[in-house]
DNA sequence: TATGAATGAGTGTTCATTCAT
DNA sequence: TATGAATGAACACTCATTCAT
């Protein structure tokens, strides 16, 4: 009974995913090191140590890298998110639901150095706008649901407004924290904290 | 003083000047269109209407354009700054100085769609990185001097933190209010005054 | 050992060697008809039969296309030499070592055409300078080592000197051969030997 | 009496000849520092503090400009040959002989640091071959002329080929000579008139 | 005569992608 | 599936030379 006569495609899947996993490794590390543009799939892939054929197997091109890198990302966030304001998100004071939503957003980008490259809003350069889209669309969804909780009576367009808003904010001011000295990101991010509060509370009790 | 004894310099230097407005001019088109990276000399020239040749004849480097046009914008932004805030903008209520400037800084945007590739701050691609900081700081400065102005209590590590973030969120929410379509603009760049007002007001009376 | 399990590599690299080979002998044609300065690295890919990335894929830049070819050339030069004047180069008399020399390294030089663009001692191009030295200083050290055989008294310094010196004498007499009429090439020839001899002869009794 | 009156073209005339002087002197510089294939007709023309339409008025091309820088050489170099070995060049012993004519020469190369870029013999790259060629048989023609008044009974052709094989061994000793640190250079200088000597009686005597 | 702007083909090199093995 | 050789258009930049002024 040789085992491999029984799963033969699972093996070879299992493989397969291994490969992915190694690719948008080594993708997260060039991106965070050089940015998309100047990423070459071929340094791509020799950070992962195959070859450049190999990466083709694998993605069409470099978009969907930066694609397969997003999603990633948007699962993992979403966890990270579930877990930092699952149920009582709703009824949280706006202080302590910032608090925990920028801790826990911070951490994921001192987790993922290319999570930044990957999660352009309308800034993002031409070619990876399409791309990024769907990953700054699911954030951004999110916090809707979260401002809809919290104040159910709001208009969509005004939630989708806020919403967006408030995400432009907390991404332009991460980069700050992120590149701090360790010494003062405590100070960033406090600063981060209060105008995320600031900016939430104007439309907290309107 | 023999007029003809100064005039056949100037005239070939007018020439070059007009040359150098017209690339720079150029680059702004192509740098607005596909991103600083993306942007090759060659397009630029072509799209001055110059072989390449002749843009090296005044610029030594790619980059060397970039820094130019930041500079042009530099000027001409430090312009409209005085005329935004002149003498008076220590004594403004925090709203009413909000409003001035942001639409200054606007109107400057909309008329210099190649600003904001040039005035990258922390996240400009490292290429960039030299060329665009002396633009962004020169815009920080200038925040940090209005801050200082209305509260001279303050110490300097806390303006230079204000002045950088405010500068930071402006950034962030600006290509909000370009990439909005025409009927929706006012409410963008309400909703920026609003968040960067909510934002001042927090130092405003501490 | 299953046979099959080394061949797809090997296969593979055998092409790549013999694209290196390929590649090498077309830049040794043109260095030979241009000169090293003027020879570009896309007519050497195209006297090659292959396109510009596939010379880069072999080579770092041009300068390495040169070294590779000079150590192809210390190699065969070294298994030339020890042809000429393997273990009994100490006890020969003088013109009959020279005339073995001669020989061989004219006939060398015959062989391949582009061995003296690679072979420039103290005049090379500043570009050539560091990758050319090593074969230079190989040769050098080979007659140094003869010198030292048959006349072990000498100090090191000198018989450095006489090497370096026998060496340029040698390295300006052979285009003389090389571009003379084969008609008139024994002459010029003999003549070369004549020189190089008179000079040895020198300290050959000192 | 307006001197200018009287010699429109002479002022001229000298002044092309100055601005000749300027760009070759310039030419030389660059030559010296770059060697003539890298040598850019701009550089030269900025080194002369002018502008390059500058120097195509006085020069057709590259080429012309060494081909000019080579006459001048011509000029100075048969005056100090006159000086070097003048009318008893005839009857010195060899050794005296080499002497002056190598102290000679090398003075000119100190002097003259873009002597050798334009004094190549058949090792001149092809682009300069033509333009250098004739400073060459100059030169080697003088030594010709010696050899024919200290052994009128050689035949042409044996004359011609000594001139040749000695000018080019000078040649290829001068260079280390000019390149040795000063504290070497009266040993390589000897070593030098040693090689050269030893040439030379060899057929001092047939 | 002198300028310096203008040219444009050419340089060495890169890189996303394909393909034979 | 994996390799790595192969591609070729593109890039930033240079330079001998010309030309309007």
């Amino acid at each position: 009974m040789d085992p491999a006569a029984i799963s033969p495609q699972p093996r070879r899947q299992a493989r397969g995913e291994r490969r992915i996993d190694q690719l948008l490794e080594a993708a997260a590390q060039v991106f965070a090191d050089v940015g998309y543009e100047k990423a070459s799939t071929n340094a791509i892939a020799a950070t992962a140590g195959v070859s450049p054929g190999t990466l083709y197997q694998f993605f069409a091109n470099k978009e969907a890298i930066a694609q397969a890198l997003a999603e990633r990302y948007a699962v993992e966030l979403d966890a990270a998110h579930d877990e930092a304001f699952g149920l009582d998100g709703a009824d949280l004071p706006t202080e302590a639901l910032v608090d925990r939503i920028t801790d826990t957003l911070i951490g994921f980008n001192l987790k993922h150095p290319a999570f930044k490259t990957v999660f352009a809003g309308p800034e993002a350069p031409p070619a990876l706008a399409c791309v990024v889209a769907p990953l700054h669309d699911r954030v951004v969804g999110r916090v809707e649901r979260l401002i809809e909780a919290r104040r159910p009576e709001l208009a969509a367009e005004d939630r989708r407004r806020y919403a967006v808003v408030s995400t432009q904010i907390f991404k332009s001011l991460a980069p700050l924290v992120l590149q701090a000295p360790a010494r003062q990101r405590p100070t960033m991010i406090a600063e981060l904290k209060r105008a995320m509060a600031a900016y939430l509370r104007t439309f907290d009790r309107t």
